[in-house]
DNA sequence: CGATTGCCGACTGTCGACAGTTTGTGCCGA
DNA sequence: TCGGCACAAACTGTCGACAGTCGGCAATCG
């Protein structure tokens, strides 16, 4: 699998093609807000702005249609997702349920290595937690349940938050900054491990509930924040 | 909803582009077994087989490979998706979370109408189950699957659903047929709806895990079968 | 003055073409 | 006979262009 001569085994150069570099330039523009919320996104337009022809950036597009940052309506192209408060809630009740299922996996195979990775995890989302880098905070706190996903072993389980995590992240930056202290952010993550050295599915199953609840109900309470805000 | 002077309904007239009648052509034509596991479609032989140019065949595969019917390499195009039992198991895996989510959120909210709906389902399948259409058999009860989905109330949590059932019909549709007589079929689900009647969630659960972990011995059986006879 | 109809601009869906890359093949040397 | 190298064919990634369609605007009619 690791022979260097298989033929399915990635390159080491990366040879990025333009379509996975205007997933990028426009991933980081929206999730910055550079583009507004419902906004149209020409396809030509983008195409001169960046100097190339439309086929990649009609193919990035697609792309970032299939995970939630854009949605497209025949013949009117594509514009920024928009999230009511109802689909933000599915969102993340769809998150509870592949949290759940991760953790419980995680639990029946956890061990020293396990821990330690989690541990480690949790180390490096405390240094950045105390810093102000918001977005820095979002990504080294997903990083953890990714982590979770990985040592859970189900590779398609991991894809499907993956292709979660985009949309969350879209929520996540709808709120300008979390509320929540270090210390918080900490103690509800070492919690999280602790459960699952505990080893009582019940319990991890309640932290997990109570971990997402809590992201969940900051996010839609700033929704409504902004909601209130921009109509006042 | 149903006002027909509504904007937003659909149009009557619906005006499939070539991207969408590929798509289904390519969908059905794999899984009909017509082309085999693993191999390689090309873009240029597709497009002059069915009389149109490269960018709706491209654009197509694109989609299909996000549904997991397709992979694709760099520099190398579009490959039939080939599936080991390690994959088909994280595939099923993944469909239990799914699912117990799923179950759970219908049976907070069960209600009369709930249990009509599932049960003229369970009925159109019954009748389905005795005849010989295998695909029709598999689609019914997918579409039994597909409107627990719809019940449980959370447009995320179907789509996670719809995406992955691209998958189970890959890997359902790997094996010939299925051995079950129509008899376990439909005990098999009015198990999952009186379960969801009783309103016990730990039975419902253990329901939804024996129905899903039947249907994935199944598969990787036929799978292991299928291997060893075209090994040997 | 409000509603309807026809027109116009902008844009998507689709097309054919070119260049760079990868794969397969045949030749040469050991 | 076998391994390495070069060549050639096929294909993908990208490009520019055209036609059909959609939404908005203005002119017209009641």
């Amino acid at each position: 699998m690791a022979n260097p001569r298989d033929p399915s085994a990635a390159p080491f150069v990366v040879q990025r093609n333009l379509v996975d570099q205007v997933v990028d330039y426009l991933t980081e523009a929206i999730l910055a807000s550079r583009f507004a919320p419902g906004e149209r996104l020409s396809e030509a337009g983008l195409a001169a702005e960046l100097g190339i022809s439309r086929a990649p950036v009609r193919e990035a597009a697609r792309l970032m249609e299939s995970r939630g940052l854009l949605v497209s309506r025949p013949r009117r192209g594509f514009f920024v997702r928009t999230l009511d408060v109802a689909e933000l809630s599915d969102v993340f009740d769809l998150r509870i349920g592949l949290e759940r299922h991760a953790f419980e996996r995680v639990m029946t195979r956890f061990d020293a290595d396990t821990e330690q990775r989690l541990h480690r995890q949790i180390s490096r989302l405390c240094e950045v937690a105390a810093g102000d880098d918001e977005g820095l905070k979002i990504e080294e706190d997903l990083a953890f349940h990714r982590l979770v996903f990985e040592l859970a072993d189900n590779a398609r389980l991991a894809r499907a938050f993956d292709d979660l995590s985009f949309e969350l992240r879209l929520c996540i930056t709808l709120i300008t900054r979390t509320h929540e202290t270090p210390e918080s952010i900490a103690a509800s993550h070492w919690r999280l491990l602790e459960a699952l050295k505990s080893g009582d599915p019940q319990r991890c199953r309640d932290e997990v509930d109570y971990h997402i609840g809590v992201a969940r109900d900051s996010v839609i309470e700033r929704l409504a924040e902004h909601a209130g805000v921009s109509r006042g």
